[in-house]
DNA sequence: GTGCCATACTTACGCTGTACGTGTTGTACG
DNA sequence: CGTACAACACGTACAGCGTAAGTATGGCAC
């Protein structure tokens, strides 16, 4: 009793926030997240649940964590040569690769409010791509509603709004600030739909006009197909 | 004791599952679908957790059944004349405002993996729409898969596979053959979808090719604005 | 040595969904 | 009218959850 917990402690390697997070995907992956406890996790790194506070702050905090785990398996751009559409399709096929590798990842996803650092990373350089290829702010703005978190490798709405359109003024122009050193790409939209929206209460995009021009352009597609496949056959 | 239970069990209104629906719905409405437990319910309705249960299997069919009284208020379409795409536009939107009224209906649905009768009714309507328009039935099915369930009045894919597609082949038949009479139109693609994949295992559709299919054609659309911005502007 | 600080452990609270057994009810039939 | 019955609300209980709060056990700086 007094020797035992001393041999313990010593060849015990201390927990850290990785070890945690990495735990708890391996037991998602294996169990199904449903089964992802934080008794389970503590379980699973021979730890009782509540040590696991001391690195993360909550089961929200784990499951952000875990996100972007699976975010950072994410292989960057081979290339930049080329069509702005093979370039983009190339890299949401590996970002769905990633995914599909933890079939529990896409429907987390939906759940989280925030996003988190590798999420932003992967969404700028997306960014990045179509401005690059020419598309202006509007546009740009519009194709990623559009594209929702189909350009995370499976399809659905991404985020409400912006973080939190309500919050202080100044922490935002703050927080863009930051922002737009690391992710130039996303800061440049960020302002541009605050800039647009100074006076308007609720959501920073008018959730309403993103979603009919995500489905306009999908009908517009299918009705080419449709006439395309009337002239070929009957 | 003696007088005091009968009394008030001669002016209790007898559950249902209809009213405990409505109470269900209601609570959500008011205080989010976080705070909605058996127990609140019952309390709800003035009668214990347990009691409910005589009218729903489990909170799961509670949810099921949550969902379907959201979906039924989805007025039917108004007419059926003109452009496939604004019958189609118009319904939609009909369906996203009977969505909207009940916040939580969009993250339940996601979370759900059987469609309930409403749904497939509304579904079948919208197949329906389009197969009348002149859309093959392979094209009708890639659209629905791209149209995911923006369908439904937001963005999200709908459910995992058609049903379980590993289970019993003579149910299956059997099932689709009941379902052909209320639902034609979907009973016509899922009947489509199982033969196509006779062989084959795992879901019943190819998920790859679909969401190929539905990615491109968004960056089609999106080239094609691209373009024509360039040609205006810059 | 001594004090400190990080961190792991223990206990406990209030909540969840729901299995099981009991009692009361309105209704159908002799 | 009396009785049997099926429906159904109730109460109790259990295993599990996230996590607040307090306690014990290190390694390390002085």
């Amino acid at each position: 009793m007094t020797i035992e917990p001393q041999t313990r402690e010593r060849d015990r390697i201390p927990l850290d926030r990785q070890r945690v997070l990495q735990a708890a995907v391996q037991l998602a992956d294996r169990e199904g997240i449903e089964a992802l406890s934080m008794r389970r996790v503590g379980q699973q790194l021979g730890v009782e649940a509540m040590s696991l506070y001391n690195h993360v702050a909550n089961k929200e905090d784990l499951l952000d964590g875990m996100l972007d785990v699976v975010l950072s398996e994410i292989d960057p751009p081979l290339t930049d040569e080329g069509d702005w559409r093979r370039i983009f399709h190339e890299r949401v096929m590996t970002a769905r690769r990633a995914l599909k590798r933890h079939p529990w990842a896409s429907t987390v996803i939906v759940s989280r409010v925030n996003p988190t650092p590798h999420m932003l990373a992967y969404m700028d350089s997306m960014i990045g791509i179509v401005r690059r290829a020419g598309f202006s702010l509007d546009l740009t703005h519009h194709a990623m509603h559009a594209l929702g978190s189909r350009t995370m490798g499976f399809a659905q709405e991404l985020f409400e709004d912006s973080a939190d359109a309500g919050a202080d003024p100044a922490v935002m122009d703050l927080m863009i600030k930051q922002m737009a050193e690391q992710f130039p790409y996303a800061a440049e939209i960020a302002t541009k739909v605050r800039h647009d929206n100074e006076s308007v209460v609720g959501s920073g995009c008018d959730d309403q006009f993103e979603f009919e021009f995500g489905l306009n352009l999908i009908l517009d597609g299918l009705e080419r197909l449709r006439s395309e496949q009337g002239a070929a056959a009957s």
